[in-house]
DNA sequence: CCCCGGGATTTTGTATGCTGCGGGCAATCG
DNA sequence: CGATTGCCCGCAGCATACAAAATCCCGGGG
């Protein structure tokens, strides 16, 4: 029945709306750096600059403060969230919680085949700490957790792992490349009490990873001066 | 140097942008059950009805998307959101999650103060048993729990929490009732446990509470009839 | 009797105009 | 010379207008 016209019945027919792509724009441009925390965001300059009008783009502002990645002061619009430390570690405790629970679901749950793909992606990052390829690294990991993450069933779990470990990573920027090595050991622990099935052990991998990975994340920003702001992210390197 | 009027400097009440008036109206009717889940919500309506433009109606609708109340189908418009039994288990189990580090966190950092607040959240909730107020024990089950979870520290937590518990209260409906008794000796437990300062403790009894009222939840929905959408939960008795 | 097409209607998506508030600047007064 | 006040400009918030798409209803044909 879908298929109407003779051609190839693909309802891809429909353009991306357009506050999805402008949202997706100015996501992109905070997490590269483009917009820096704190920034005022103005709609009449988005707009231009992405070739559409204010609409999309307020839409699209809305939506990412509901995701925290913008601030909205009423009746002056909206500004890049500048994160402070208590929030990210607060942040990270979250997501500590939500993988680890995670992790002990996807044990009970993980297929042969879901296994083999978590050994996979773990060779991925290996090999990119051997060729200290950064990016690499930080897509294979966001790749692993995502993949345990959806391994545990849990649609609800699944949808704010995913917000939540994305403003984690813009957080992390140059934490990944210190923690490399370390990291992808624990990552291999996990896996390997996902394929044995084994919920508890699995769970704790998963905590000590992401305890670890806090603490990193402490360390670092205490060692960076005090109140390190997102602002000292970027003088560092890119994300 | 602030005091410039002799009076107590009151900042000047902002008005409230129409989008939240907007999106507190709105989510009223679904919570009341005013507008039934599936219900297809027109803009031009809503708007008519709350007497503003359709701007503040489209923004509200966007953001109770994004706090999953309603199903935006591109191209189509809003929906109220139709649970699933599936759903609301998945929502429980992370909302158990949740709870349960926010119990631990909150046995390491509760005052006198906070504990005698606690203390009296649960009599009220008693007197309300006793009573068979229906009303008043939902009321002081989420007191209760939003106290907890505030006293955690964690205001990502404190986010989180409020936005999935609201939801479980819309699902839960009529559950309060029948676990009325028991749920606060739980909570009793609970408090006490945080009296002692004691995270271990505390945890467990939270996380013992939670798991039962998601198998309360569980036979209700199944006595109910295999897949009970949230249409057979006003059919009983209001929230 | 059921299925299929076509046009009218309804509804979303996008653009633009208008109003009021806030901030910055400069002229004026003490 | 410094503080205050009035003015101007820019932007957010809201409303309205227009265009495109989907749905619905109705009539015709198999």
């Amino acid at each position: 029945m879908p298929e109407s016209t003779g051609t190839t019945a693909r309802r891809i027919s429909r353009p991306v709306p357009l506050r999805e792509s402008a949202h997706n724009a100015i996501l992109d441009m905070i997490v590269s750096g483009e917009l820096q925390p704190g920034q005022h965001l103005v709609e009449n300059e988005l707009a231009v600059a992405l070739g559409v009008s204010r609409q999309p783009v307020r839409e699209a502002l809305q939506w990412l403060k509901n995701d925290g990645w913008v601030d909205l002061r009423p009746g002056q619009g909206a500004f890049v969230h500048s994160p402070t430390v208590e929030e990210a570690d607060q942040l990270l405790v979250v997501r500590g919680v939500l993988e680890t629970e995670s992790a002990r679901l996807a044990a009970g749950n993980a297929t042969a085949e879901d296994v083999e793909e978590l050994r996979a992606i773990c060779r991925r990052g290996l090999a990119a700490v051997e060729a200290d390829d950064v990016p690499a690294m930080i897509a294979a990991n966001a790749d692993l957790h995502a993949a345990v993450t959806r391994m545990s069933g849990n649609d609800v779990l699944v949808d704010l792992v995913a917000q939540v470990d994305r403003r984690v990573s813009w957080y992390h920027g140059s934490v990944a490349r210190r923690r490399g090595g370390r990291s992808w050991a624990e990552h291999a622990d996990l896996v390997e009490a996902i394929a044995a099935g084994d919920p508890t052990r699995s769970a704790a991998a998963m905590r000590q990873h992401t305890e670890l990975t806090r603490r990193s994340y402490l360390e670092h920003s205490a060692e960076r001066g005090g109140a390190a702001t997102a602002a000292g992210l970027r003088s560092d390197e890119a994300i």
